[in-house]
DNA sequence: ATGACTGATGGAATCAGA
């Protein structure tokens, strides 16, 4: 069973790079990121013409956050991160696909630093490893991990991105318990999954990893592979982020 | 330190992204 993240930077005018991508690595779950749509503006009969059933959360101008699953309906939806009810930005979205929990978040970009606080990650993060249950949390988490994940690191200091709050909330997040699929696959390699538009940071392979997905110590058991689907990048008319996924020896 | 590039909004110029 693969489960991809895919930040496309605006749905609609990313629908043919999506669907392009979709018939050709046919991911069983794609949690996608900054729809840039309204609710009523989601590609919906596209998408299902693909061969996915789709969930969103849309809001106009910015964020929006989907899941899609191929031959499945989602199950349980929950839309928005709990513990703000002031909090009315379409980032977050839970629904369970064949047994297992997939979680599709956006987080803050959090510039200028400091940003916002990871609290009520964490927090929901915690409730649902104690669950038990298998899940999977993918999305694009704007944080650099380590220094291996920046072209540049004396760059990007001082950054919302890299700063050293930032990434030690990203450690205390992964210290619960959760597996970086992509790191645990590829301890030694330098892996990007976003590409500034400006100066060619593509051509360059001035990169950054940032769409991460983490694995609950139900579900890392069963990890086989993670990837990242760089040449969609290069494409004409990309998204800034590349599709980034992990097959797990789970029935599809 | 700054700006470069792209999409959405709205119908030009501005904001947000990372």
């Amino acid at each position: 069973m693969r489960v991809a993240t895919f930040n496309v930077n605006g749905i609609n005018s990313r629908l043919g790079a999506l669907l392009q991508w979709l018939d050709e690595t046919r991911p069983d779950v794609a949690c996608l990121q900054e729809l840039k749509a309204p609710q009523e503006k989601f590609p919906e009969m596209a998408i299902r013409a693909a061969g996915y059933h789709p969930i969103w959360h849309g809001q106009k101008s910015w964020n929006g956050v989907a899941i899609l699953a191929r031959d499945a309906e989602p199950q349980g939806v929950q839309r928005g991160l709990p513990g703000d009810d002031a909090d009315e930005q379409s980032r977050y979205l839970e629904a369970a696909v064949n047994g297992i929990l997939v979680v599709c978040l956006y987080l803050p970009n959090g510039n200028p630093a400091p940003g916002p606080k990871f609290e009520r990650l964490h927090a929901r993060a915690q409730q649902l490893i104690d669950t038990g249950a298998p899940v999977v949390m993918a999305g694009d988490y704007n944080v650099m991990p380590t220094e291996r994940d920046v072209y540049k690191p004396e760059r990007w200091l001082d950054d919302a991105l890299f700063r050293p709050e930032t990434r030690a909330a990203f450690a205390k997040l992964v210290g619960q318990g959760w597996t970086d699929a992509l790191r645990a696959t590829h301890p030694d390699e330098v892996i990007y999954t976003f590409w500034d538009y400006f100066r060619d940071a593509y051509g360059r392979n001035a990169g950054l990893r940032i769409d991460h997905l983490l694995l609950s110590p139900a579900l890392a058991p069963h990890l086989k592979a993670a990837g990242v689907d760089r040449d969609v990048r290069g494409r004409e008319k990309p998204s800034d982020h590349a599709p980034t996924w992990v097959d797990l020896d789970w029935p599809a």
